[in-house]
DNA sequence: GCCGTTTTCGGCCCGACTGTTTTCAGTCG
């Protein structure tokens, strides 16, 4: 039983406690719960069985920990489907759709029989809705767009195409005047993998001027909201767009307020209210004195703690590390020394390995490690035993020709189905760098498919665990793999483990690059650049690992070549 | 339903915008 599941059945008693107008902390207790579960890295299933606390989880007490047991022995809940049986089963999904929340759901079901999207389109479109409480023609037109780009799916966007989309927008509002400052924060500012919309924050005298030229953006395709200093957009590809203007003396609360993320803002108010005080976007507040707000940091000072980086502010026990003086000193781009993970031409890679090189060095790194595919990946035209040792050659002559950069022969090669390399260790040990990864067979059970990784690392010559997890992000899921397992394995064998950089894999992602931490694993940022333009994506990388809270010591190259090399050996 | 360095009971984050109707409930982030 999946994490991911035991969320889901979560989140589905709390929709349905909604709409059925339930104790709201009650059902808030359900949303918190299922989040908990989601951003665990062990399996629940385990914990079960091994007898674990499930109470000591933050948002799970007695009650939820007996429905987590359930779940995971019987792969049901009763409770859950008891609740089904009370209200149609496509009633939940009205939620999703924008502007209807649990009232209107209700609503409609009780006094319109829609039970499904289907029938709401339906209901709307024969006007059946706006003689309904408090409803008229504009509620149905607007239920019925809003139908329309459920169905469409805009779903979320990777963090690389948020950074483009911001880049725009911002560059569209710059010509306004009054504009002092323009911030994309929510999750961009957070280096999420992925966003769901864009959140700016705009430091604006005029705020009208701002707004009426904002809703203007050309590929605006909805306008969802146009109000005094806020309004949202949805743009032709379905991202939303959230322009909130203030005044710089509300910019640190501002800031805090629309970085989020919403539960540690709410964790960050609990624990205001519970010092007296009041925190909103535009400061804090002691009864009607406002004593923080121009700057982040004031803000955290006034609530008795030290500022917090953006990347972990996701209500993942920051602000109690931040109380005890705890939090990390989180890793920075400029202490990457060089990239373990590079392709060239050899395979399926854009330039040569000067090329390569000589970009390294232009970033100010010290080494790179040259490490194309192995035989097995066909489609890159891999390199098998004799072809890699030319390459080996060709590797050795640049690493003499060029200086200040070392250039490390290295290899990627596949840990083929049953686990074994698709090179021989006579080829394996001519390299500096070995990367072992899985390119093929994705599909394999999970008892499998951790057995197949581990019987890959153990091979002595092995050095880095490349994309642990194979997946892409938003196209294709991570295969199945106790991974909790195979850090283990890595940590006993001396296996470093890869956080891919490219912003479609982030590869180890966060919440497990934190667990590798904790669980004494070393770990290594790459690009896996096929290109020299792919060397810049180092920063994607950094964003994940900072967002696992790694610090310079956690990641091994951030050394020099010498420490380097010890690091990575066995 | 969860939680507690005041609490095992009594709280539970906070404000903007919309559509509708004259004062606000619902939704959203």
């Amino acid at each position: 039983m999946e994490n991911k599941k035991i969320a889901q059945y979560f989140t589905e008693i709390a929709d349905l406690l909604d709409i059925m107008g339930e104790n709201p902390f009650r059902i808030r207790s359900y949303r918190n719960g299922a989040r908990t579960v989601e951003d665990l890295p062990e399996n629940l299933a385990g914990l079960v069985r091994e007898g674990g606390d499930l109470t000591r989880l933050p948002g799970i007490g007695e009650s939820l920990a007996e429905k987590i047991r359930e779940i995971v022995e019987t792969g049901k809940l009763k409770f859950l489907d008891e609740l089904k049986k009370k209200l149609p089963v496509g009633l939940p999904e009205l939620l999703r759709i924008e502007g209807i929340g649990p009232k209107k759901a209700k609503l409609f079901y009780e006094k319109a029989g829609v039970d499904s999207i289907q029938s709401l389109e339906k209901a709307a479109k024969d006007g059946r809705l706006h003689n309904l409480f408090r409803m008229g023609d504009k509620t149905e037109d607007n239920i019925l767009r809003a139908i329309k780009n459920y169905q469409k799916g805009a779903g979320r966007f990777r963090l690389d195409v948020g950074f483009t989309y911001a880049g725009s927008i911002t560059e569209y509002l710059k010509p306004v005047k009054e504009l002092k400052d323009l911030i994309p924060a929510g999750s961009l500012r957070r280096r999420r993998e992925t966003i769901g919309d864009l959140d700016i924050l705009a430091i604006c005298k005029s705020s009208s001027i701002l707004m009426n030229r904002f809703v203007k953006y050309e590929d605006a395709e909805d306008i969802l909201a146009h109000g005094t200093t806020k309004s949202s957009l949805r743009l032709s590809n379905g991202l939303q767009v959230d322009v909130r203007v203030m005044g710089a003396q509300q910019f640190g609360s501002a800031l805090l307020y629309f970085t989020g993320s919403k539960s540690h803002n709410i964790a960050l108010r609990t624990r205001a209210q519970e010092m007296g005080l009041k925190v909103n976007e535009y400061g804090i507040f002691r009864g009607k004195k406002r004593i923080a707000g121009k700057t982040e940091e004031e803000c955290y000072h006034s609530l008795g703690l030290p500022w917090i980086p953006p990347e972990l502010r996701e209500n993942r026990g920051e602000i109690e590390a931040a109380a005890k003086g705890k939090l990390p000193r989180l890793i920075e781009l400029g202490e990457i020394r060089g990239d373990l993970h590079a392709h060239t031409r050899a395979t399926d890679g854009k330039n040569s390995i000067e090329e390569m090189a000589r970009a390294a060095r232009k970033l100010g790194y010290a080494y790179i490690a040259i490490t194309d595919h192995s035989k097995a990946v066909k489609v890159a035209g891999g390199l098998d035993e004799q072809a890699l040792a030319k390459h080996l050659k060709k590797i050795e002559k640049v690493n003499e020709k060029l200086s200040g950069i070392r250039v490390l022969k290295g290899v990627e090669v596949d840990i083929l189905g049953d686990g074994t390399m698709d090179l021989n260790d006579d080829i394996l040990k001519e390299c500096e760098v070995v990367i072992a990864a899985v390119h093929y067979h994705f599909n394999l059970p999970e008892k499998e498919m951790t057995k197949r990784i581990i019987r890959g690392i153990s091979n002595r010559y092995v050095n880095i665990l490349a994309h642990p997890t194979g997946r892409l992000i938003l196209e294709r899921e991570p295969y199945r793999v106790n991974l909790e397992e195979v850090i283990k394995v890595a940590v006993n064998e001396g296996v470093v483990l890869e956080i891919n950089a490219h912003p479609a894999r982030l590869d180890l992602n966060d919440i497990h690059s934190r667990m590798a931490k904790e669980m004494g694993a070393k770990l290594v940022i790459n690009t896996d650049a096929h290109a020299i333009s792919q060397l810049g994506l180092m920063r994607y990388g950094i964003f994940t690992a900072r967002r696992g809270w790694l610090e310079k010591e956690d990641v091994i190259n951030t050394n020099p070549v010498k420490k380097l090399m010890g690091l990575i050996s066995r």
